[in-house]
DNA sequence: ATTAATCTATACCGATCGGTATAATTGAGT
DNA sequence: ACTCAATTATACCGATCGGTATAGATTAAT
């Protein structure tokens, strides 16, 4: 029956913060003092406010998901766009977040998989990434399966290679943009990418 | 004037055990426990043969170079095969070494790079891994300027462009290996990827 | 004003990191 | 057999890792 003392700080914001480090250093790279120095805050408020440091990847990851990765697939089912240029619109809007200067270069997910692979991460956090790693695939095969203008295009034959193909092309331009490969290079990925599927525009 | 006790280990036996080490788990992530228990001997044999933890990192690295990812070159330049054929040649013998089974999977540089990117890297260990980064790129941007063949494609006007193109997509095999996508799965990114520089055969 | 609840700051915990000092072991030249 | 160089194994170094115990500071309800 009683209050206490207030948050000094604003969680959504720090959420924010942490998940940038771990963008930039993947989850065994970002050390607490990394992620608390640049939250500005302490150890002991970081605990209470998050558990612990698998806890905190777990929320910054899924805060990732949400606004960084899922916010680019409204691009994918623009109603009166033909395929191929919803799927250019899809492509530019992931790979121009991978080359932004505002966050960090990359894609947070294809980083922690690499460290997923290599058995360095907690048994949910290793969950959580193989399970966002196969999120894109599947998604862009069952648009292969049940998009009309894709079937049209008999592209729901080998939808599930055509998915994989888009696929792997962002997790190499991932890794360029962490490269300083530029956007205007990679939008040229992107266009042979598509061509080698059919599309010419 | 006299002779001493001998080596009780194969240091070229330990170079390649300490190359797959790094392979599976990265600079940072492979600790010297993990590195001389594999070679099976212990630090001081590794710090008196190899000097410190970068020094063994940039000779097991030179070590890849030379031994996984320069042998595949000879595919490029085999005469009387066309160009087509050489460049998947070529990216299959690379994407299967990424698939292979007595070895890790993916590609030391490529995960070596994210953490340079990240500023986990010592200087020299990160001047090597950008070297080699760019070579790839570098290597099938001449083939494309100076193969008969390409110029005669025209290949040769986008150069940069098409060199991007497979690189990117080597990048990518390297994730997706990494997360366990079969080598017939990935031969249809490459085929794809071939289809979408013009290629088909 | 007192009490109770909550957050903050400091200091510390055992474990592991990369690296090394020390000393015992081995082998070749004399 | 003796000497001496080189490798071996053990134990240790300071620093940092993730995580926490403790105590002081702040707020709300009584």
């Amino acid at each position: 029956m009683a209050g206490g003392r207030k948050l000094e700080f604003d969680k959504q914001a720090a959420l924010e913060t942490a998940m940038q480090v771990f963008w930039k250093k993947g989850y065994v790279g970002a050390s607490l003092s990394d992620l608390t120095q640049s939250m500005g805050i302490n150890k002991p408020s970081m605990y209470s406010a998050f558990g612990n440091k698998e806890a905190l990847f777990l929320q910054a990851t899924e805060h990732y998901i949400v606004h960084n990765a899922k916010s680019h697939e409204g691009y994918l089912f623009e109603s009166g766009v033909p395929l191929g240029a919803r799927l250019k619109h899809y492509l530019m809007s992931i790979v121009s977040a991978q080359c932004g200067t505002d966050k960090p270069r990359g894609c947070l997910i294809t980083l922690c998989a690499a460290e997923a692979d290599s058995g360095a991460l907690p048994d949910d956090a290793e969950a959580l990434i193989s399970k966002a790693t196969r999120y894109i695939p599947i998604l862009l095969e069952s648009l292969f399966s049940q998009d009309e203008e894709a079937i049209q295009l008999g592209l729901d034959k080998d939808a599930r290679t055509h998915a994989l193909c888009l696929a792997t092309m962002l997790c190499g331009t991932a890794t360029m943009a962490r490269a300083d490969v530029r956007l205007q290079d990679l939008e040229s990925v992107i266009d042979s990418t598509l061509k080698g599927m059919g599309f010419s525009y």
